[in-house]
DNA sequence: TGCATTTGTCAACAGGTGTTGGCATATGAA
DNA sequence: TTCATATGCCAACACCTGTTGACAAATGCA
């Protein structure tokens, strides 16, 4: 090795990084069946066999770059009323903010047409978004009222980040707030609604 | 011409008629991408070639297969306060009544990753679904009410019809009335919504 | 009947796909 | 230096894609 052990980044370690992030950047852009391996390879500057080299296979590869971690709040821990605004407020985080990575943008877009990353996509749903809606209520309740939750911000996301609807790209964030905040709100937390 | 020239469905507009079901299935099920033109040509039992013959490529083919009238009612024909439970309503007439094509699928599954789906789909909501809420109050607010009602039923067909998130498609219609019904009448009417 | 048009099949094209194995080079330890 | 290993490129594979043109059968009018 160079160095001591200490120092694992190998070269093998950065053009596998490389290529994971042009993998990332053409899944997000085309979807899974617009990115070719060919393309990622380009993108990364690397013959195509090397990006089967580094992961055993295409779907392999979008496996690897489809890794989401939404990093929703405790909903217990905040103000009941206030539960609405903070889950939108985490979105334009998740979508727009600076930390924001690709990953929600690559499940989305080819969860349409791709078996698996529809099937990822649910996993998100389960294990990330669930959960947190559950700890805030009747667990009964949990599943739809996550469901009609995620099917208002996936749509959302949809129109504004995929299809690139014009009125719905225009919106300002204090205007997705206002809107979409108290609809959020109300989903999570309305009581009579069998 | 088979008996007179007032019988104008020869053989060639049955065939014609058989492929661009096939497509319409096929496109629904897999997408644009994954729906090729071998596999429609099987799907109507005649010659792949037969397809480009009849439809000159098979992007005039998805045009074809992806063309949709939602029928919205006229709101403004309707009591103010049932706009929302209207709209609902009819959402689950286009995509479960029994006149429900798969239209909205076509373009919905390939709207995500082709962009020729995804400026159909915008027209669709512009000539279509924006005038309807522009009928209802301040036509200058009208793209961005449409558009967020656009958002909220967009997610739901995506989560119940083609992701097919378990509790999203769990929902009974009247449970989707109550819960989507009434979100959609704030995005509506809503007066205060900068 | 003959004949022109319609309707259809077949084979092939040119290009793109994921994937594989062989070979070159560079690297770093001995 | 010497040599094993890590890293990379190249060419080719088998297959699938949309599309085309040549040819065959069916059809219907004269």
């Amino acid at each position: 090795m160079t160095q001591n052990q200490a120092k694992k980044i190998s070269k093998s370690d950065r053009t596998r990084a490389h290529i994971l992030e042009a993998a990332r950047l053409l899944f997000a852009e085309r979807g899974y069946d617009g990115a070719s391996i060919r393309d990622v390879a380009a993108h990364a500057s690397i013959d195509p066999a090397m990006v089967i080299r580094y992961f055993r296979s295409k779907d392999e590869l979008f496996a690897r770059a489809a890794i989401v971690d939404l990093h929703l709040p405790e909903l217990r821990m905040i103000d009941r009323a206030a539960i609405g605004e903070t889950l939108i407020r985490r979105f334009l985080e998740i979508w727009e903010g600076p930390a924001s990575g690709p990953g929600m943008t690559i499940l989305l877009r080819s969860a349409m047409s791709n078996d698996y990353a529809a099937e990822k996509l649910r996993e998100v749903f389960a294990s990330q978004v669930r959960p947190v809606v559950a700890a805030v209520g009747d667990p009964a309740d949990a599943g739809r009222r996550a469901g009609l939750v995620s099917s208002q911000l996936l749509g959302l996301a949809m129109c504004r980040y995929l299809l690139r609807l014009p009125p719905v790209v225009a919106l300002s964030h204090d205007e997705i707030i206002r809107n979409v905040g108290p609809a959020l709100q109300r989903y999570v937390t309305e009581e009579d609604l069998s």
